[in-house]
DNA sequence: ACCACAACCTGGCCGC
DNA sequence: TGCGGCCAGGTTGTGG
């Protein structure tokens, strides 16, 4: 599942690829992927753009085009971005080929049908919304502190709200929380200032180290050319439910927050108990 | 304002 | 072997 390490990934890895090239076609093979604007206006108004540049905006990725519009992609669960040659096979679930004048393309695939795509003049309507960048120098522990304050819901299901922190997912949130040795049902306002500052230092680690893996391929996610990320072989918890703790051999449990499943060692993840739980 | 949950989607896995 | 049902999870929308 893409999320901030996988989408910075595909970010760094697309872009010597494409900047600086022209978009000359598109075909929509599944035109519902595209959200904004119709169809019939898509093709038109990409025609002929150059690709400036590629930004991330938490799980996001912004194509800034020439003339000042962006195209905006999200992967959601299972999408996936690959640059081709001209004429390649078109692998199943393609739902959008976008080709460039220097005899590439780029196809978004997406098994579970659940990505987006818009072609926006003002990018703010998409991503306004979206909490600070994690890995900004001004996403300070106060900052986080802040966001997490407010709110007596379990630490994982926030460190998962795209509104309080941009990028981290179920995987991301769970391995953080192992590495700050913190239980995911912990309230979130009842975090002292030493565990929010375990925290954002783990957030931190913990993404930065999943980004040079190039991110974890634990189900669909493969890079631009094909090839699979690394990360998710230096996972403590995540997707790890029944197998020993690397720290101290008791065996991981998974529980569902949020309907969402939660990984986490019983034994290493004490902080934030004592009785402050539920 | 805050919180919970269903819906979207499909391959893979489970139990019968 | 086959089939029904459930699960994975990012985001949006709805309702309490």
């Amino acid at each position: 599942m893409p999320e901030l390490p996988e989408v910075e990934t595909i970010k760094n890895e697309l872009l010597p690829q494409v900047k600086g090239c022209h978009f000359v076609g598109v075909s929509l093979l599944r035109p519902e992927v595209l959200r904004q604007p119709e169809a019939s206006e898509f093709g038109p108004r990409l025609y002929g753009q150059r690709v400036e540049d590629i930004h991330r905006r938490g799980k996001y990725l912004l194509f800034h085009l020439s003339s000042g519009e962006r195209l905006i992609l999200h992967l959601k669960m299972s999408g996936l971005l690959l640059i081709r040659p001209s004429f390649a096979q078109v692998e199943p679930y393609t739902t959008a080929i976008f080709r460039l004048d220097d005899r590439k393309e780029l196809h978004f695939c997406d098994r579970r049908k659940l990505g987006a795509m818009w072609l926006v003049e003002d990018e703010n309507k998409i991503i306004g919304r979206l909490g600070p960048e994690p890995l900004d120098a001004n996403f300070s522990p106060q900052v986080l502190s802040r966001s997490l304050g407010r709110h007596r819901v379990p630490i994982k299901a926030l460190l998962c709200d795209q509104n309080l922190i941009a990028g981290i997912g179920n995987m991301y949130a769970d391995e953080a929380l192992f590495a700050a040795c913190l239980h995911p049902l912990t309230k979130a306002d009842s975090l002292s200032s030493q565990e929010v500052g375990r925290l954002h230092q783990a957030i931190q680690e913990v993404l930065e180290r999943a980004i040079a893996g190039k991110g974890a391929s634990t189900d669909t996610y493969r890079r631009p050319n094909g090839q699979l990320g690394s990360a998710h072989f230096e996972f403590q918890v995540a997707h790890r439910g029944g197998e020993p703790c690397y720290s101290c051999g008791i065996l991981i449990e998974r529980i569902s927050i949020r309907g969402r499943g939660s990984y986490f060692c019983p034994n290493c993840q004490r902080g934030g108990l004592q009785g402050r739980l539920f």
